[in-house]
RNA sequence: GCCCGGGUGGCGGAACGGUAGACGCAGUCGGCUUAAACCCGACGGUCCAAGCGGACGUGGGGGUUCGAAUCCCUCCCCGGGCACCA
């Protein structure tokens, strides 16, 4: 008989074949005695076919959840698309194809490669944000927090992409482009659509205190929020009667507040300056810095430019008359657009001073007299409060300011309102009718879904390509029944992304979004899996969504994902970044052709730590395919020779050396994969194969145990090879099976080689008995040989003992 | 500038304050083979030594400890996030 040799290719189709027939990860939404867990990774863009990073992300999730079903938990692992989005429609520009035949073509090659790949996912829960049975209940959550005043329309100064033609999030832009296409983004003054996140600003920072979350993204969200507590001071203009707040955290330097400054697209710059000298000058600095572009104005190091008004406002705590200026340093959309200028203790308003000869006053005492000094310190040259500490005079101050009605305590946040319209076609409607007679009015919930119509041209022009569907625009009021128009701008796919994981629960209920006691049995996603560049995105407006929803009652969770895993990323070969441009990408496609699912899934997860990059290797997958190849030898040749079901009774020499190593590599594996250690638990299912390898003469019954049990636990990382191995050596259904549990007694060893050091370096090692006493085990390192020469002419000081490990004697 | 991560063989990485380098890749040697591939096995930190063995060794320096890759201080380098947020 011929060597056989493992084939993936044989393997894995006909397993899928066995989850696609029988269902066999769907569960329904009955509950049961068995703990719900619902396992989750970001639902994929669909674009083309899924990448290498795809792969990952699903082989990681997919292990936990296979997991977790075989610990006895009842496990939701589902899947969707997040079908609307950008790339599909500028397709569509350059090609003509609808925007829908190409993401559905594209969500046909995703679904057809999870099957391929294996990944349990309940197919009875699939859904697409494009679809109007989906979509229907975007608009009609859209409604609700209409209602609710959550959603809101005002006009403002927002960021605008001119490559894409649309409006943008603060969050969608980096470093001053466009997130999506790199452009540098303009400021528009448009009347557009927000959600009103701010409202939940203090909520979701305190959420982020119950949620098991890497630090770094708990952290990227508290910096995004931008929590500051501090003070609203008012500064009054006497010649105008007009009293401007100003937002400060340092009201302890209040009498070192030498000048003022507003912000250039402050609304009162011209009016203040007007009637001044400096009014021609104030209007051609405006003019300049409103031109520049966002990048160029936000450069920190950019030098302190700007124009006095010609007037004053009075310092509240000392009445002093102080010269008002415009400049760019300060920002309208961050506290009230205008600042207390403090040159002596903060290092812009320094600067500023330093390039317009102003005053610069010291207020707080530091180690020496150099300034700026934005330390702490007891007050200076501020009258009553002199010499009280900085810290006790900033509640002093605001306390005073309070009684005098000169200002009060006040919070501020850098988190500003989500900006969800776009002026772009594919997207999900946002449904609003606008009536001459009655206004704005929501769609009626009944008519909802407002269905995308088909355009013939979806080029943006600065309104969305809607705007040409007339038949679709042109609709009655609701209200009065005369002529009306339809919103015509679309959401931002990231609203569609804000509640998927709450439709997956109840997928298709077509009476509502969901029912609320099947979303609360199944909420929170208890483990939540995707990149970290989701960190502020979609982590935030999804938490967001969720504590408005819970605030309607709509469901009892305030916190869409307890714990959340950041995925690292696979770079390519070269260790950059995978780009077409740099041809370094791997093509998942090619990897599981050419090694099959259960090598490639293997591989991405032994790589290193899940939440770290690493390189892709072509050897690497390699040797991981060896090793799949070595335990499916095993199986093939120990089948039908023994129940690799049954521990072997009372095992002996070579025996029980691989029962102990199976029991070792159940125990390992059970921590790792607690831990997401996945590349140590493979790396201990090798360790055993290897085991069984050096072991040839074993009984058959002892190697098919130690093979089943590499079987039942590379099942999760390989499911199909353990599948197969599993059922060769037992008959059974590895699914069907619970998580081994280690053999205690098995875990105890008789001897061991306790490590003998002197002065804290091994000197020799010896056998010891397991559990022998302290004295035992001094005695027997004393009399080691290698200790013997290294103690021998001094005087033994002291001897440490660690029970079944070391002894380390300590000698002078 | 501030806030997070990191820095361990030729490479990816492992290591509750207790044998540094598990596991894998690459490499060398041996077996199998007419031969090659596959496969099986052995050896791989550096330096000195024929060997026994010894010295050094986890980015640099210092400290705590019987014992430090691990804890503390300090500096350097790499990656990420934020960055005129008053």
């Amino acid at each position: 008989m011929s060597v056989r040799r493992y084939e993936p290719s044989h393997i894995e189709p006909k397993w899928q074949e066995v989850w696609e027939r029988e269902r066999t990860w769907e569960v329904t939404n009955q509950p049961d005695d068995r703990e719900k867990s619902y396992i989750l990774e970001m639902l994929p863009y669909p674009s083309g076919e899924p990448h290498i990073g795809h792969l990952k992300n699903y082989a990681l999730g997919d292990a936990i959840a296979h997991f977790h079903r075989r610990i006895g938990q009842r496990v939701m692992h589902p899947m969707g698309y997040d079908a609307f989005g950008l790339p599909a429609e500028n397709n569509a520009i350059k090609t003509g194809v609808h925007p829908r035949e190409a993401t559905d073509k594209s969500i046909a090659a995703y679904r057809h490669w999870f099957h391929r790949w294996g990944i349990s996912i309940d197919w009875s829960r699939e859904l697409g944000t494009h679809e109007p049975s989906y979509y229907r209940w975007t608009q009609w959550i859209f409604l609700k927090l209409l209602e609710r005043g959550l959603a809101y329309r005002k006009e403002a100064a927002v960021k605008w992409c001119p490559y894409d033609q649309t409006v943008l999030a603060n969050e969608q832009v980096i470093d001053g482009r466009c997130e999506r296409c790199g452009h540098e983004v303009e400021l528009r003054q448009l009347e557009q659509w927000f959600f009103r996140i701010t409202d939940y600003a203090d909520a979701l920072l305190e959420g982020l205190n119950d949620i098991e979350w890497p630090e770094h993204v708990k952290t990227m969200q508290r910096n995004w929020i931008g929590r500051s507590e501090g003070a609203e001071v008012i500064f009054r203009c006497e010649e105008l009667g007009i009293d401007y707040p100003v937002f400060t955290t340092r009201p302890d330097t209040l009498f070192g507040a030498t000048f003022f400054v507003l912000a250039p697209e402050h609304p009162d710059v011209l009016k203040l300056a007007r009637d001044t000298d400096h009014e021609d000058q104030v209007e051609e600095y405006i003019n300049r810095s409103l031109g520049e572009s966002l990048e160029e104005r936000s450069a920190a190091d950019k030098p302190k430019t700007g124009v006095p008004l010609g007037r004053t406002v009075t310092n509240p705590m000392n009445g002093e008359q102080i010269p008002v200026f415009v400049s760019d340093y300060v920002l309208m959309e961050y506290g009230t657009g205008a600042i207390m200028a403090v040159p002596g203790h903060d290092e812009r308003d320094y600067a500023f001073a330093r390039v317009h000869d102003l005053e610069i006053r010291q207020v707080i005492a530091g180690p020496d007299d150099e300034l700026p000094y934005t330390g702490n310190g007891p007050l200076v040259n501020s009258g009553p409060f002199d010499g009280m500490p900085n810290r006790e005079a900033m509640a002093a101050i605001v306390d005073w300011l309070d009684r005098e009605g000169k200002g009060h305590a006040s919070v501020s946040y850098k988190l500003r309102d989500w900006l969800i319209s776009r002026q772009r076609y594919w997207g999900c409607p946002i449904p609003v009718i606008y009536c001459p007679e009655c206004g704005m009015l929501p769609v009626p919930e009944e008519d909802l879904p407002v269905t995308l119509p088909d355009v013939e041209d979806y080029q943006p022009r600065g309104r969305s390509p809607l705007a040409t569907a007339e038949d679709w625009v042109n609709t009655t009021c609701p209200s009065c029944g005369e002529k009306a128009h339809r919103e015509t701008d679309t959401m931002d796919t990231f609203v569609d992304s804000s509640w998927y994981f709450l439709r997956y629960c109840d997928a298709r209920n077509d009476q509502a979004a969901w029912d609320r006691s099947v979303v609360d049995g199944w909420m929170p996603v208890d483990q939540y899996i995707g990149g970290v560049e989701h960190a502020i995105l979609h982590l935030m407006y999804a938490r967001f969504f969720v504590k408005a929803l819970a605030d309607m009652e709509l469901l009892s969770t305030q916190e869409p994902f307890k714990a959340l895993f950041t995925q690292g990323m696979i770079l390519g070969p070269d260790g950059h970044k995978m780009s077409s441009s740099k041809g370094n990408v791997v093509a998942p496609s090619r990897i599981v052709e050419r090694y099959g699912a259960d090598a490639a899934r293997c591989y991405v997860l032994f790589m290193g730590p899940a939440d770290q990059d690493a390189a892709w290797s072509d050897t690497g997958v390699e040797g991981v395919h060896r090793f799949l190849a070595r335990l499916w030898r095993l199986g093939d040749e120990l089948a039908g020779t023994a129940d690799g079901g049954e521990t072997p009774r009372e095992p002996e020499g070579d025996d029980l050396v691989l029962v102990r190593k199976a029991n070792w590599a159940i125990e390992k594996v059970t921590t790792d994969m607690g831990r997401f250690s996945f590349n140590t638990a493979i790396s201990a299912i090798m360790e055993l194969i290897n085991e069984i390898y050096r072991h040839p003469g074993a009984d058959p019954q002892a190697r098919a145990f130690a093979t089943a049990t590499a079987g039942s636990l590379v099942f999760p990382f390989a499911p199909h090879l353990g599948a197969e191995v599993y059922e060769q050596l037992t008959g059974r259904r590895v699914w069907e099976d619970s998580w081994p549990g280690a053999d205690s007694e098995m875990l105890q060893v008789d001897t061991f080689e306790l490590v003998c050091q002197v002065n804290g370096k091994v000197r020799d090692r010896v056998s010891a008995p397991s559990g022998a006493p302290r004295e035992e085990l001094e005695q027997l390192c004393l009399a080691a040989r290698g200790v013997q020469t290294h103690i021998d002419g001094h005087e033994v000081a002291k001897v440490v003992v660690v029970p079944d490990k070391l002894v380390n004697v300590v000698v002078r």
